[in-house]
DNA sequence: ATACGGGGATGACATTTGTCATTACCTAAA
DNA sequence: TTTAGGTAATGACAAATGTCATCCCCGTAT
């Protein structure tokens, strides 16, 4: 029997894919969890075999959770899914021990294959994804500047920015014009979305 | 036997609730489609008795598909789904002939459930949601606001909306202003965040 | 040792935004 | 018929934002 836990924040798509893969004769869904920092605790406490993580959730995002489960828990291996595939959260989740990805834009019958494989011991990526990820669509913004974006990403004023990261207003406009340079956009706001379209943010 | 389609551009949900649907014994899905305009198509091509239609989806979403239908398949009835369950959305279904109303934070058990109650004839929507309704969160802003917040929400400047709506700069200001006075916030950013929440563009 | 890049800051400047008063036109209530 | 309220525009002013040059401090790769 596969021992398998479940996070998603959306109610429904873990409910139907825990009822879904109940049904299969080989895997058992020990836990149904609705936000990362849950699923963390759920999983050191009952160890499964597999975590089947959403990337969005709150608290703790799906590539959090397994960095963290990586040291704690060396036998559990974590499977990360996410609506919108992006090549640069690819990287962050393989750099955080993942050992599958697949997008939501598969076939929930799929889900319980790609258990089998990971449980198998193989890693399994969405192919299309790890074709994306080829054709490389890194960041070229620096760590501080991705700061800066995350921090302005509600459209928060200069001033406010620079108040949450400690920071001289001045500083964090140097740093939105450097980012609007290097995306080559002309608002924050437009910055904002271009980053969080690639998963850079 | 409850003749169902399905909609939903997220296949993932869409496939598990399909397939958790089909394991009941008076429902049978006969058809998934992946965006609303496909969604018309096949229904009325196969005159499903209940359309279960996601709220968020590309081309038409589920309420406009709803009120596409109800001229032409009046038997058909409509079941609408939504990640964000805001009142003004329910506003807008209702008004447009929807028979149920159910947010994707509830179960996916829950939804078989539903459908046989519209079915029968009954209206159901989402106790949670409908109690929400009442205390109004009708939008402040004018249609004319509407727009131009609309045409702003990618972060195109000022000059930008100006000339997608045909107007003076200085009246787009002029609506900008009255728009964040209204909404209380101090930029356009947080006013496209905070009308985009409450389901008002 | 030194050149380079990242992080942090300042001051100056031009634009863009947000605010406000005021005007005008039109339509639908009262 | 008067009164609101929505739409549209101008002009003026203050504040926020984007751009640039220039400076400092570090660490590291050459």
């Amino acid at each position: 029997m596969i021992r398998v836990l479940i996070a998603d924040d959306e109610v429904m798509i873990r409910s139907a894919v825990a009822a879904l893969l109940s049904l299969e004769d080989d895997i058992e869904v020990v836990a149904e969890c609705a936000d990362g920092a849950q699923a963390v605790v759920m999983a050191e406490k009952l160890k499964p075999d597999i975590c089947l993580l959403d990337l969005e959730m709150p608290e703790l995002d799906g590539v959090q959770v397994a960095d963290r489960l990586r040291t704690t828990l060396t036998a559990t291996r974590c499977v990360v899914v996410t609506r919108h595939a992006r090549p640069g959260v690819l990287r962050r989740a393989l750099a955080s021990g993942v050992s599958g990805f697949l997008p939501k834009s598969r076939s929930a019958n799929e889900i319980a294959e790609v258990i089998r494989r990971v449980m198998a011991g193989a890693r399994y990526v969405d192919p299309e994804i790890a074709a994306d990820a080829l054709s490389d669509e890194r960041s070229p913004l620096t760590e501080r500047e991705l700061d800066v974006l995350r921090a302005g990403r509600r459209g928060e004023a200069t001033s406010q920015i620079a108040r949450s990261l400690s920071l001289a207003p001045g500083t964090v406009r140097n740093y939105i014009s450097a980012i609007l340079a290097k995306l080559n956009v002309a608002t924050r706001q437009q910055a904002v979305l271009l980053a969080e379209e690639r998963g850079w943010i």
